[in-house]
DNA sequence: GCTTCTTAGTGTTAATTATACACGTAATCC
DNA sequence: GGATTACGTGTATAATTAACACTAAGAAGC
């Protein structure tokens, strides 16, 4: 067949923006290159795409080999195809963006992967490729998500507080919001859940912890709700 | 180099998903294959990425090769990567999405494409590879973005009457508008210029003609407006 | 030229939603 | 037991959205 020969020699791989909530702070998990190109720049955790897999399944093998959990969630952002994007060869990009909480996942560190470190999305200045401009592209398809899909939950404990909840969003957007105005909103939704249970060992007061309801928000989207923030 | 021949064995493809509006219809602009595989299918028109080509360069050379124009409205959708969607090998493909005014083309039959044609979305059942699929998801696509930017005004003529577009929402987000509603929102937008001018040659009242002005939308997207349906 | 037909164009009211804003409460720490 | 810290709550105002029906202007037919 001719155009195998002319067209059939690129590759596909996948590019994975995880983010992670920690310290009040949005972070990127990043991991530093081992070889050329780009060897000891910083950069997202990819592969290239195998011959036999479905695209949706490379994001999932290299999130399982980094972290060890591939059930979260995950939204195809974009395709990046500049021809000359990859020093050695033809190489066209899917990134992908998906959300963890950081304190469930085990960094570990894999052949192509040795130093693997949950790093500010707001100091990352320099990465390998065109890593910053995906990163860039997946930070401003998360704000959006993030204000019309109850996914920010993903991010935080199984239980957490209200003020937690704010304070992420508030970290992703880049804005301050109005703590009665953001409550009222959220518990009105009705797809929190009051755990009875409340925060220990913290010296002040200490506030009620909720859970997300994945069954209420199912119901009541399928009635027409839509969250929205 | 070892992974040149395990994995640059890979092709993509751009489809393109045109959009059209006529007769108060949402339209897309069809191809019937002339060969193997899927030979006779009705399918969208695309082609594979050249080796030397950005891929943002792709769909463009589609559309410039069937209609004869390349400066419309283009959004990059999402990439199609089953392992086995296209017979003949591995190919991934970037779905583009576009919006044409239908009377400012004329089709062009061209080597992959004989037969070129306006086919109203809703009536589209089958068509080739998961062609279906992709255009399910670029028409999802649409109904949110024509909600969230000025872009419904690429499938009208550069003067058209307030019924006009909001027939075009109507048919995009099938959906009934309310008419006083509408003409309010859109007039106090201050995006669109009365043109002093009438329609003519209708059997009845004639309705005044506005346009978009651009320049004004950019400039009060500067200062903070958004677009809002 | 009068009647009919068809779509254009226009305002107000009620309901809902968004915004702005301040202080008593409950726990820890010293 | 006093200081510190973050928690949790309500109301009034403004802004936005939603609902709704008739007159106006031209063309067409008689």
């Amino acid at each position: 067949m001719d155009v195998q020969n002319q067209y059939f020699k690129s590759a596909f791989s996948v590019d994975n923006v995880l983010f992670g909530f920690d310290q009040k702070l949005l972070k990127v998990l990043l991991i530093k290159r081992g070889e050329q190109p780009f060897e000891d720049y910083w950069a997202l955790p990819g592969d290239l795409v195998y011959p036999d897999e479905d695209l949706i399944d490379a994001p999932l093998r290299v999130l399982n080999q980094l972290i060890g959990i591939n059930n979260m969630y995950l939204e195809q952002v974009k395709a990046f195809g500049k021809k000359d994007r990859h020093p050695h060869g033809r190489v066209i990009t899917i990134a992908y963006l998906s959300l963890v909480n950081v304190n469930k996942v085990q960094l570990k560190p894999s052949s192509f992967a040795q130093i693997v470190k949950w790093i500010p999305v707001e100091s990352v200045v320099e990465l390998a490729f065109d890593h910053v401009e995906i990163l860039t592209d997946c930070l401003n398809s998360l704000k959006q998500s993030v204000q019309h899909r109850p996914i920010g939950f993903e991010l935080l404990e199984e239980k957490f507080t209200l003020s937690d909840l704010q304070e992420l969003y508030e970290a992703i957007l880049g804005t301050s919001l109005d703590k009665r105005n953001f409550r009222k909103k959220l518990l009105s939704m009705g797809i929190l859940v009051d755990t009875k249970e409340f925060q220990t060992g913290v010296a002040h007061r200490p506030a009620r912890l909720y859970s997300f309801d994945e069954e209420k928000y199912e119901n009541l989207k399928r009635t027409g709700f839509t969250f929205d923030i």
